[in-house]
RNA sequence: GUGGGUAUAGCUCAGUUGGUUAGAGCGCCAGAUUGUGGCUCUGGAGGUCAAGAGUUCGAAUCCCUUUACUCACCCCA
């Protein structure tokens, strides 16, 4: 037996409608807010996630499904959502559309990691981007967005924090700051972290060694070292979340892993998987990847993750993904005319289907029962003859007389 | 890459100090006066006990190796 690679899941027939679910609602959230798909490319060349999330990132030391094509490119299977959104915004010159542009996207992202709970190596992530704007009222339409979706989905003990990490000139002060107090404690930090004070400190914050938390917790606070303009933006996010009535909490400890992030930076996290979106502005990354100077803010959400927390917690997802009516024949007699019945209810609208494997009478409905059909009717030879059967509702076990010919108006009036 | 756990039927799991032909529940298939599913009863199919080697008269059980899965660290969604 071939079995699935690691870290990868299949999406079975009889699961599926949840994610059918999900990605409608989320299209319906995006639609209402005036947000368009954007599909890009399962691949890459390397070089766009290499510069975009950044070299020392642990996405592209380690995480990369990096392979040479038959033509000797380095291609890269899609790390993340939002650096090919940029490039596309480049290479179609998307600039030249009314800005600012709202897209979204339902993608599959590949990342080689040792899968465990809520962490797989293909994933899928319902993302958001809006491109060409640097008010907090942006950040405050993303944030909200990502609020309403998963509030309306029903998840509860959901809390998002958010921070500043800056724009590049006030932390550049910060990691001054930083450094300098982390170095008076160089040799007290692990191994990781002394790697990390050469090549990018800020990760420091974010390990979980317990000596190197209570060094970090004595640390400069990036709250500190933002500039006015910084600043002014995060107070007046927070007083918009307020005013929407969406609870927050600031956390300056927040370290994005992807090194594009600039200003404001967020999470969803609840309690069964941790962060279940993660997003912020990235104001430089347009300019990264050749383009104009182009401010955007946008968020990741891990579908997968999402799933498992409204399972956890006990959220049916409604399934609508059923049978409206199984034509049920009494002999075989009746196959012929069952399948033409159902070509019939088709056109009209009506899910329906018939035995096609010779199946005894009993078999059928039984059958029709598992599957969840929500009507059925047995077809024999004086329905064919009479042109009137009994349509049986399978969840009360009634039967009513309706003529054939009917037989579609009346299922969808009920 | 580093640790811990697990591996017996499609699924969830029993399986005694090593002892005949390896079990249950659920699911699946078929029957219970041949025009009606669910409930009940009866029967049936389905296992290289993860793989390999070893100890033993005898291994699902004990030893070793390998593999897979899983949880955690790191990082992310």
């Amino acid at each position: 037996m071939i079995s699935i690679p690691k870290g990868t899941k299949d999406v079975l027939p009889g699961e599926s409608y949840k994610w059918q679910f999900i990605e409608r609602k989320a299209r319906l959230a995006c639609k209402l807010r005036n947000f368009h798909e954007i599909r890009t490319p399962a691949f890459e060349h390397t070089e766009l996630f290499t510069r975009s999330i950044g070299e020392d990132t642990d996405v592209v030391g380690k995480e990369m499904y990096t392979f040479l094509d038959k033509g000797n490119r380095s291609v890269t299977l899609k790390a993340e959502g939002t650096a090919p959104v940029a490039r596309s915004f480049v290479e179609n010159s998307l600039e030249a559309m009314s800005l600012p542009l709202k897209m979204y996207y339902i993608t599959p992202v590949f990342r080689y990691e040792n899968p465990q709970k809520g962490r797989l190596r293909e994933h899928h992530q319902f993302g958001v981007e809006v491109y060409g704007g640097d008010t907090p009222y942006l950040d405050l339409e993303v944030i909200s967005l990502a609020y309403d979706f998963l509030s309306e989905l029903g998840v509860k003990d959901l809390s998002l924090n958010i921070n500043n990490i800056g724009c590049p000139n006030c932390r550049k002060k910060y990691n001054a700051a930083l450094k300098e107090y982390l170095s008076s404690r160089y040799d007290e930090l692990c191994s990781t972290c002394k790697e990390r004070f050469v090549r990018n400190p800020l990760r420091i914050l974010d390990c979980k060694v317990p000596h190197c938390k209570e060094i970090v917790a004595e640390a400069p606070v990036i709250t500190d070292y933002i500039c006015d303009d910084c600043r002014a933006h995060t107070d007046k996010l927070c007083r918009l979340l307020t005013d929407s009535g969406i609870p927050y909490k600031i956390d300056p400890k927040i370290v994005r892993g992807l090194d594009y992030y600039t200003k404001t930076v967020f999470e969803f996290v609840t309690g069964s998987v941790g962060t279940v979106c993660g997003g912020g502005r990235y104001n430089n990354l347009v300019e990264s990847v050749g383009g104009n100077p182009t401010p955007c803010v946008g968020f990741g959400m891990g579908i997968e993750r999402l799933l498992y927390i409204l399972d956890s917690e006990g959220i049916e997802i409604p399934n609508d993904d059923i049978l409206d009516l199984f034509a049920v024949s009494q002999s075989p007699d009746q196959v012929d005319y069952c399948f033409r019945l159902c070509s019939v209810l088709r056109r009209e609208g009506v899910a329906c289907d018939t035995d096609l494997t010779g199946r005894s009478m009993k078999s059928q409905l039984k059958f029709a029962n598992k599957i969840g059909a929500k009507y059925t009717v047995v077809i024999g030879g004086s329905e064919v003859d009479g042109g009137v059967c009994k349509l049986k509702d399978m969840s009360t076990g009634e039967t009513c007389d309706v003529t054939i010919s009917e037989l579609a108006k009346t299922i969808k009036e009920r």
